[in-house]
DNA sequence: CTTCATTATTGACGGAGCGTCAAAAAAATC
DNA sequence: GATTTTTTTGACGCTCCGTCAATAATGAAG
């Protein structure tokens, strides 16, 4: 159980390769780019092995999907312990959120496909649960925060407003704008030439909303975002 | 010019008869399930017909957007002349953008296909304008609003903070919501069930963040709510 | 080392579906 | 009624997905 066989170690890096070849496919040309012939031919193997790797063309996709998809719950975990009020490690959350789609373009591509549910249906529970799973860790880690804060009373949440509705809302807007941002440009036409900023203005102006203390004119953001950096995101 | 030859009201006819048979097979089997033999079959023309008026079959998805379009401009134009304040005015259009969302979903699920780059490269210039253009409308009645609640000094924005970025971030907050409750599993798991209510609240809360005048606290939003379904949006 | 069984690989093939275009039909013009 | 123009047709070519019988490689046993 412990090693591998020399076929087992050809057979991952040959699922490795496929995918090395498959993701700049997708990313340039988009769904319709991604060709099975194509791939056989560029990795040196024929269809049929394609095949045994992946049972059609979505789950290459959704694969290269589940290749993104850990390292958000990682940064969002290194994020979360920020040390500083509740409030302070929630911009941390949105800092690490705004390194991902930065760093990882290419996943929210590929989310975009598997949206369509005559791509998702084609899918695998497997990959699909996978990828839903680190979805949900995610928003559980941001959760997480919204109740320290109301334990530590820097929040008060509504009568019937749950942490997960906050969350809810807070991955709305961050979702959205990202999403409206890579169909950019209408951006350009509306004079918004930094999509992030606006973010992380609009994220602000949300918690001010809801009175999470402390209120974002009570402490330097610049500073407070060099520090996240520094101390919880500097590898990336 | 004025009328029409019989000819030309056949031909305008079976346009309509088209969109209305591609219309169902997208919404339920979604971008695959759409196809031009079936349709060729349905409408009792060939599909070089079909052809005649649709270049491709990305053109027929985009037709169906086109559709729809102006009827959301067209709601959003009734639901600004609602008389009020500037923050009820607001709240008047994000109940026609709710409106819009709960009664042509399909709008929402055509965009969705047509956000894939691969899909609309195929579609034509011209469509693609219109569907723009009445996006623009929408945001500039938006940012007109916004405008508004600023000359009256309803709302004081932050240096460098336009009215268009405070569009970027309603729009994105309801689009992100929509499109996460679209794919909706989640939504469920998280103990959300009405997620049209926890966008409302969110709205509430954004404009409240950047001290929109009145603060919600400061009215009966409910009221609020009935009057504007009275007044503006009565007919639909 | 040889034989046999099991597993992996191959690529020709069937089939689905898009878009075309030469031929046929219909409409318009003279 | 003849001729030109426009419209319609559906068989055809093409691309690309996914399969599967045939072949090759690997492993086990004697």
């Amino acid at each position: 159980m412990a090693t591998l066989t020399p076929k087992q170690r050809e057979i991952l890096e040959r699922e490795a390769k496929i995918l090395d070849v498959a993701r700049p496919m997708v990313v340039r040309e988009g769904y319709h780019g991604l060709n099975m012939d194509k791939i056989a031919e560029k990795v040196s193997y024929s269809k049929g092995t394609i095949y045994n790797h992946f049972s059609c063309k979505e789950e290459i996709i959704i694969a290269l999907a589940v290749q993104n998809s850990a390292k958000r719950v990682q940064l969002f975990q290194k994020a979360a312990q920020f040390k500083g009020c509740s409030r302070h490690r929630m911009i941390a959350i949105s800092a690490a959120a705004e390194l991902f789609v930065r760093n990882y373009p290419d996943f929210f591509q590929f989310e975009r496909i598997l949206q369509l549910d005559s791509v998702r249906e084609k899918t695998s529970e497997k990959r699909q649960s996978i990828i839903h799973n680190c979805e949900m860790q995610c928003m559980s880690i941001v959760a997480g925060v919204v109740r320290d804060a109301v334990a530590s009373e820097d929040l008060e949440l509504p009568k019937q407003f749950t942490p997960e509705k906050l969350v809810f809302g807070l991955w709305s807007l961050t979702s959205g704008a990202y999403s409206i941002a890579a169909a950019s440009d209408a951006l350009q036409q509306m004079g918004i030439d930094d999509p992030f900023e606006t973010v992380r203005d609009h994220i602000a102006a949300l918690l001010d909303g809801f009175n999470w203390q402390p209120i974002s004119d009570q402490y330097d953001i610049d500073k407070l975002l060099k520090r996240i950096q520094k101390e919880v995101l500097n590898d990336e």
